[in-house]
DNA sequence: TACTTGATGATAACGATTATCGAAAGAAGG
DNA sequence: CCTTCTTTCGATAATCGTTATCATCAAGTA
């Protein structure tokens, strides 16, 4: 937590309650949660926790790329802390989102900027199957 | 426009007039244009066109997977009716989308498929960046 | 203590998408 | 051509995630 803290402070952001906690709810996830999720889970501990501070939060946050904004199947973002190089996979059964460590991507994405104009800065890669989870009970695949 | 009337009707569709003209919109135009777009092109043309019909089109393409609904940065989806593997550049600069044609990745992708339990059935790849026409004016990159 | 600035909380507003439902248009069979 | 049946369309209301607004609060400073 107090990691966190130095974190927030060496982005030249004030620490308050309010950004610790979601900040923290955010790097101790593997769940990649909406700001639906981040507001219910702060209820027990933070009840006079604002939706609107989740938001403003996350804008904050996002902004000192600390963390990153998830375009997922539902109708929500998702946030990830992780910001360090992996992919994420959506389960068309369940909805969850997986994180996928792969480091074949990482030299290629140098070599696609040759077979382009355009001038890449990041990418954004999502996958969409099964999870482990699902795919015992799923054996047709859509 | 006879061919895209074959295309809908051996996906089982009915040709009505309606879908005839928004899949003509998206099969010709590279803009990757939004469920809005489409309905203010349609004004002049189909002055009738209700935006409630677009959107249902839209879903019906979808559904049928002769369109590609595309994440990409602002407020709302945009459309591609190219459906050939191909991926997407999202300039910060003026925003458009662009395609971005490789075969860099295709294999690639299976072999990610090796490193994860994720069962992958299909991919979303999008590249942030400047497009050609920015690139001259945005020196700075952000 | 008063002053300044930024963060928070409550709530209204916004905007893209979806749902609803009566009317219109096709398709199928006479 | 006429029914009948089914699907689609158009107009509009409803939904819901996100943003904007604004008064209050907290922290830092003189």
């Amino acid at each position: 937590m107090q990691q966190l803290a130095d974190t927030l402070k060496n982005k030249q952001l004030k620490v308050t309650p309010q950004r610790l906690a979601i900040y923290n709810i955010l790097y101790n996830s593997k769940e990649h949660p909406t700001a639906e999720i981040i507001y219910q889970s702060l209820q027990d501990t933070h009840p006079t926790m604002s939706l609107a501070t989740v938001y403003k939060t996350i804008d904050t946050l996002k902004k000192s790329n600390l963390i990153v904004e998830l375009k997922t199947n539902g109708d929500s973002y998702r946030y990830d802390a992780d910001i360090s190089e992996h992919h994420h996979g959506i389960c068309g059964s369940c909805g969850e989102v997986f994180d996928i460590f792969t480091n074949r991507l990482d030299t290629l994405i140098l070599e696609v900027q040759k077979d382009t104009d355009f001038h890449i800065d990041s990418h954004h890669i999502y996958f969409k199957g099964t999870c482990p989870m699902c795919l015992p009970n799923n054996s047709i695949q859509h």
